[in-house]
DNA sequence: GCTGGCCCCGGAACCGATACCGGAACCGGG
DNA sequence: CCCGGTTCCGGTATCGGTTCCGGGGCCAGC
């Protein structure tokens, strides 16, 4: 049988009570008492049971983290950000996916009416925005990371996709690139910020960018060849590609590469999100560093001083994206 | 404040018991109460506090999983696998990562005795191993994906790293490529068995492999760029490579396509892993698929049916690798 | 000497479920 | 009419903690 609180109370000749007392560092306690008891605690390895603790204080020291696959190539960097305070705050993470829809989403809901944690971390909710916010609005505490450009009704954590996209066409400014083109990403809100923080930073510049510049990509490296290839069929000339992620990116290399374009001597390429694969293109990618794992880790701060009665944190803190320059866009 | 089972009862006209048979499914309950008692649950919408039924039954439908990082890149398929068949056994997943060693390992140590889960799955315990093996001597359930050739004391599920090193050189011998090179990775138990099984393969043929034809790699991009340098700049002849993962084989192509070669007109190239990039190289990798969600998947299954007293399911499950053939090996 | 306050500590209710055990109602058979 | 068996249900202990409330011992002050 495991050892339980009684024992430990037996063994040291005092009450539960007192070993409660004890183990939350309340003062009422003489120091030889806490003493023998921390003592009785140790002989018998005595650990407080978790389950047995929430039910009665009334939370469960566990957050929850619902997202939507954990195969996205940046998950497990947000993830571990978060995992790192949490861990670091005794807390637990427990883990759900919603990837299969409406069946995933009900059990979901289950687990939170069961109450088996006491707040929420949520990633990019696709379509489960409104049912999360109403989560919210019953009471439960949730923290939202998302780079879809939400606004939502509850506190979340963002990054600086415009900031970025300027500090991209500002450098390929100050390389002389005065004809860039844009492979965008699918119709989220990232990339739409993207587009425009490019398009205007070039457009103040007095080089604003046609729509033919503007090349539709998926977010993959085949889209980021063909993209390229488009362009290049049509005749468009460019002197730079703004790629709006880095998969896209090294896709746009190896097309513009397999064409004999010189990089960055002929073309300039910068991508985003700065993925491991970025430092190992040929040449090594410039490009814009999402702060994934800084991310996660103030998603889970900010959900973890919530609990402690900070009353509403800002509701959307944001983490700035910078700039990563290598090889494929230095000067000539 | 929340409906508890009391409130159901209450409302329904019955005891307690009464309620909690009818949500265990139990048979001694009239069909005419038991339906009554369904109606109210759905009118409050009423569900058991996980907390509470974990303490009472003395288990959590929960299982923890211990991972080293979660920024590798293949976690991600496998922890996907593992939620996959867990979500749909209703169970929870409590994620440990034991990045920071020592302090980490007592972190998890503390929830271990704590009782917060009944089972646990662990990936690649590097140098946690003893401690996990001790636990599963202590009677906690314990499944182990690995793919270092650990051979523990307890289940796990492992992949076949010789048999599809074997596939790579049968695979390269008929294609009559009789002169391969190894860009081999880290010390680990799986290296050392994609080596074995393809050496063996080419010796079975009559073609040993002798160590010059073997370089080092680090399993990174770079590591497989300077490999294939080095054994070109030593004057090796080779019409075939086999690297004993995708990133490797990824800078393998880049630098052979550097170096003047075609790919796979002079040289054939075969990695192993098979991560999405394998499919967007130029030309695509051939490669020896791993089958990480499918291990992950497995090892919760077998992890379930161990609670369900299952006495100890085969104690090593291995789910066999693929052979995926892309551009980079075709006949030429 | 009695009261008031502080310091330590214990008893018991409680958190929200499950599980054992026993009892009432109803049935058919002797 | 009594008796043994089902069927259905409720009381209560229990899981392992926390927390409220109150009580005993001791000292200072009136």
């Amino acid at each position: 049988m495991r050892v339980t609180m009684a024992d430990v109370a037996r063994h040291a000749g005092v009450s539960k009570t007192t070993v409660s007392r004890v183990l939350n560092g309340k003062e009422d306690v003489d120091a030889g008492t806490a003493a023998r008891v921390r003592l009785v605690i140790a002989e018998l390895g005595y650990v407080p049971s978790s389950g047995a603790v929430g039910l009665a204080r009334g939370r469960t020291s566990t957050v929850g983290v619902l997202v939507p696959s954990l195969t996205w190539p940046w998950m497990g960097d947000v993830l571990q950000g978060a995992v790192d305070v949490l861990e670091a705050e005794s807390y637990g993470l427990l883990l759900f996916t919603c990837n299969r829809g409406e069946e995933s989403m009900r059990r979901f809901a289950t687990q939170v009416s069961a109450k088996s944690f006491d707040g929420l971390l949520v990633i990019e909710p696709e379509g489960t925005l409104d049912y999360i916010e109403g989560l919210h609005a019953k009471g439960l505490p949730v923290v939202m990371i998302d780079d879809r450009g939400h606004q939502p009704l509850f506190p979340s954590i963002a990054t600086t996709n415009r900031a970025g996209a300027e500090m991209a066409a500002q450098h390929l400014l100050g390389l002389g690139r005065r004809r860039p083109v844009v492979v965008q990403g699918p119709p989220f809100g990232c990339t739409e910020e993207r587009l425009e923080g490019f398009g205007q930073t070039y457009a103040a510049a007095g080089l604003p960018i046609s729509a033919d510049r503007v090349a539709d990509g998926d977010f993959t490296f085949d889209g980021g060849r063909l993209a390229v290839k488009g362009l290049l069929e049509a005749g468009v000339e460019f002197d730079a590609v703004f790629a709006h992620n880095d998969l896209s990116a090294a896709g746009v290399i190896q097309e513009l590469r397999d064409s004999g374009r010189r990089i960055p001597a002929d073309v300039a390429v910068v991508g985003f999100d700065d993925i491991p694969l970025a430092a190992h293109t040929e040449p090594a990618l410039t490009t814009v560093r999402q702060p994934l794992r800084e991310m996660g880790a103030a998603a889970a701060r900010m959900l973890l001083s919530y609990f402690e009665g900070s009353p509403v944190p800002e509701t959307r803190q944001v983490i700035p994206t910078t700039l990563v320059v290598r090889g494929s866009s230095v000067a000539p």
